[in-house]
DNA sequence: CAACCTTCGTTACACTATTCACAAGTGGCG
DNA sequence: CGCCACTTGTGAATAGTGTAACGAAGGTTG
């Protein structure tokens, strides 16, 4: 259960896990094998299950896992039995994309608040928020208990903004501008960046 | 330059290179060593030399990359010297977002037309074009070359919107869907899911 | 032009991750 | 009630990645 013993790999790869179970419990499935969980994911049963070991034993031999126990372990080893209210950052048609996407929701990943540094966003209203000034942001923190922030500036200010966020006691960043952004230890960053993954692709299209 | 020699891992470090060595051309920088590309990756030198042995021998020892040539060279084993069409299938709130995000056609990445499988969509307008049925994919591949695919559906579609691209000779696919497509040998994937981020990400943020 | 600083390309090694294989346990069925 | 088919959890084997270290070479400076 020690953090740092468990993989990264293995933890980027337990909401996958989730995500199979979850289709499967749709389907009306109430007990899974790891080769299940394999099928739908195509990887091999022997992952799944020395992924799981990582935690504790939940299965049962011969039989495979209660789906509905699983999914609750997963999810409490996750951290997702609470709801995790989030700050956007940048209202720019990206961040509006962002704050009208209705898959994070669902998920507990709720937007509470929305901050633009520029002074011609704020005080205007997007969706149902109105854009507030980067030094409010303390109050997102303390007030709303929000410790995820949405990164969605343009490039040449998304240091600056992370930055921002780092001091007033911001945990985890989910950034969509195309940089590698630098963080002091402890705070987790995680990037999403269609082009690079357009450009890795490419290398195995080019010549056909 | 054989693909199958070369480590999946080490292709998809290459674009965050060029993305480096873009950010240094703008500073001004003509010639640039390993360690200064790491530095704005936080990656070792010594990561970025094996990677780039792969390809070759770009460098001058004592000195460093001439930033244009190793830039160009990049470009070229990526295959991102030629522009690379796509099309977009789902025009519902993601895929509107993504035909107006800005991001992909400087990089060579053009949308050239938007498909839809519900006939509510179906010759609708979205920015500049008139929303196509599923049954016209053909046309995009074989007369606009497009081989790369967009998927913005709903979960439930995606995997037989998948099976449509890739009947129709689609070769690469950037799946914005929460599902683990199948795809025959030779596809290549690419998901974008923002949400297993998060859900990767609370794991190390729980406890505190 | 020699000493010195720099940095590449590469090989050897340490570390991580994945797969294999099997003992142990489960439940169903004849 | 014993056999069989199944599936877990795990230690050992294999495969894959990242890092350190070093020889070779470029450039600069006194």
């Amino acid at each position: 259960m020690q953090s740092s013993e468990v993989p990264e790999v293995v933890v980027l790869r337990l909401p996958l896990y989730i995500r199979a179970l979850l289709q499967l419990q749709r389907e009306g499935v109430e007990v899974v094998s790891s080769q299940q969980i394999g099928e739908r994911l195509h990887m091999t049963p022997a992952q799944i299950r020395k992924d799981l070991s990582y935690f504790g034993k939940f299965g049962k031999q011969g039989r495979g896992y209660c789906l509905r126990v699983l999914l609750d372990e997963l999810r409490d080893i996750l951290g997702l039995t609470t709801d995790w209210p989030a700050c956007l950052v940048g209202v720019g048609r990206l961040g509006r994309a962002i704050i009208n996407y209705t898959g994070f929701a669902p998920e507990g990943f709720t937007i509470v608040a929305a901050f633009d540094s520029s002074d011609d966003q704020v005080g205007t209203s997007v969706g149902e928020f109105t854009v507030r000034p980067m030094r409010e942001l303390a109050d997102a923190v303390n007030n709303m208990g929000v410790s995820i922030g949405i990164v969605a500036v343009p490039s040449e200010q998304a240091q600056t903004v992370i930055d921002q966020l780092v001091d007033n006691g911001i945990k985890g960043i989910l950034n969509y501008a195309p940089i590698a952004p630098y963080v002091p230890e402890g705070i987790v960053v995680r990037n999403i960046d269609p082009v690079l993954s357009l450009q890795s692709m490419t290398f195995y299209l080019k010549d056909r």
